[in-house]
DNA sequence: TTGTTTCATGAATATTTTTCACCAAGATGA
DNA sequence: TCATCTTGGTGAAAAATATTCATGAAACAA
């Protein structure tokens, strides 16, 4: 019996366990495979003679062990990053600007969040979100009027560096009365006669019709737009046409059952947000901060998101 | 510049660092080379782009970024005992009963705060010092009238297991006007014609005679005893004899000035302690804990201690 | 001066982790 | 019902990583 000792890797997996409900995403989330974490698991388990989670079950069930390492696991891991900051901070200094630039509507859901928990670790950073609507984010890092820029294509460009943030599943909603309500995938033939409601931004920021219709060549047969998500749910809940949005802005109005909501496509829309930097930037200890921020709060509170390779493929 | 993420073995080798003050020192305390160490601290140091401490000093001096991850090092390794203790107890329950039989009179000087903590950590666990002097604690162990014992030596028993504690230098004590007191290292042929103050215990358990003393033939020209290591220090400075204890428990007095330390034999005598188990409890998580919370509070209050390797040579 | 101790470093080695290529068991859907 | 997917588990192979070995340089003591 080699007593081999725990290591934060081991309380990395059991937070992403807990967080994803499931070995195999636990796995696609530490950028791992299922068997490696499988191992790990099973190592972790014989360390302490302890079974940490019934697997037959989805979400897994974590047993008292698992709960105890899981506790232990949110303070340490919480712990390692504050200390890391002031590491940063010390290496760097913790004064600084952030200005913001951001294109997509609900984009607002997970940033206001995570920036609250940001201003708190970096209280002499001035974080402001560059006001009023955008169509070239990029120009304004460029340009120098925004230092960071959430984007949904990591263009490949000089003097600019992307930072993946997070994938997501854009589903069509539609009324629960709706004659194509029961069709299980939309294809974009299915919109040519429909009605598509949307955020009142170019096309080309749509995710629906810069990846699906417009490559299909197909136009809706009318157009609405709202800013606000909960109205554009309102219009669809009554039959006033359908909207594409993420799936975890729409979760809560499909549990009360307002809308449903179907795939887009056989393999379903995924957007993808990433972070872009001027290069200058990409060392600067404050907004690779900010990125990890929002990656951890929107993992935390946002269903059904899953990782993007640093690649950015 | 890869980015290896920060692991609890980096801490386990930061606290180390501050506990023992030099490199290799830690290492010895961790079971491994400097060599590894030293590779270990460069990597620690290179992912935070922070030096940890300064090397040209002694005891070393951590930097601020070193303090940091020190002070990171002391909760996290605390918060993982408690957790693993935790586990333990969810595994085999956290009630029993704990004899000790201690064959040492300075052990009482490491052993009370070892106990006061062990207590916090196990409520149900009643834990009692086997009252009065006894010549043989290993035979308390068989015959069930005690569960561990505090031994000096790990004879290969049957039934029996030994957890190495750790190793201390015994020193002798002169006073610092004794004719001898410039000697830097003492010969058992010096002891021929010096009175030898000890403890009130058989020979045998008496390193400096067992060891040392008896193998050369010599014998002290006169000897006393006392209970108390005050009263034995007291004697020595008023010129009525030498006497051999642990370096720990005599570096107060030393500071002082009122006697002086010398080392016994060209490579010192280092007496070693370990912890007695009966097979059948070897696996106890109680007692284990017990051992290790000894070990613990032993290594950071104690000064001058070594590690035995689990072996037990 | 000569030894001795301490720490650093490149190359070799050992160990550990991770992947690969399977298998089995439940779901899911036709 | 049967195929098909997804999920999780395993042993063996491969890759990554940690550790040791064999040195050397610097500081310090005798």
């Amino acid at each position: 019996m080699k007593q081999s000792p725990l290591e934060l890797r081991h309380l990395r997996t059991v937070q992403a366990l807990a967080e994803t409900g499931s070995v195999s995403q636990a796995a696609k989330r530490l950028f791992l495979t299922q068997s490696a974490l499988s191992h790990q698991i099973r190592l972790l388990e014989e360390m302490y003679g302890l079974a940490l989670f019934e697997r037959k079950t989805v979400p897994l069930k974590f047993s008292p062990a698992g709960e105890r390492l899981l506790a232990l696991a949110r303070t340490m891991l919480a712990q390692v990053a504050a200390a890391e900051r002031d590491l940063a901070r010390l290496r760097q200094g913790d004064a600084g600007e952030l200005r913001v630039a951001v294109e997509c509507h609900t984009c607002f859901d997970w940033l206001m969040p995570a920036m609250d928990i940001f201003r708190l670790h970096w209280p002499a950073v001035e974080l402001d979100i560059v006001s009023g609507f955008h169509a070239d984010p990029v120009g304004l890092l460029v340009s120098g009027r925004a230092d960071l820029a959430v984007v949904s294509e990591a263009e490949e460009q000089d003097e600019v560096v992307y930072l993946p943030l997070f994938a997501y599943e854009m589903v069509l909603i539609v009324a629960r009365d709706h004659p194509l309500a029961g069709k299980r995938v939309w294809e974009a033939a299915d919109f040519a006669d429909e009605t598509l409601i949307s955020y009142p931004v170019p096309d080309a920021m749509l995710d629906l019709m810069r990846k699906v219709l417009k490559p299909a060549g197909v136009t809706p047969a009318a157009r609405r737009s709202s800013e606000l998500t909960v109205a554009i749910i309102q219009l669809v809940a009554s039959r006033r046409g359908v909207a594409a949005l993420p799936f975890w802005a729409v979760k809560p109005y499909l549990e009360r059952g307002y809308v449903v909501a179907r795939r887009i496509g056989e393999k379903g829309l995924i957007s993808e947000l990433y972070a872009a930097l001027r290069s200058a930037d990409a060392e600067l200890a404050y907004a690779r901060d900010f990125v990890a921020t929002v990656r951890e709060t929107s993992f935390a509170t946002l269903p059904g998101l899953s990782t993007l390779d640093p690649a950015g493929s």
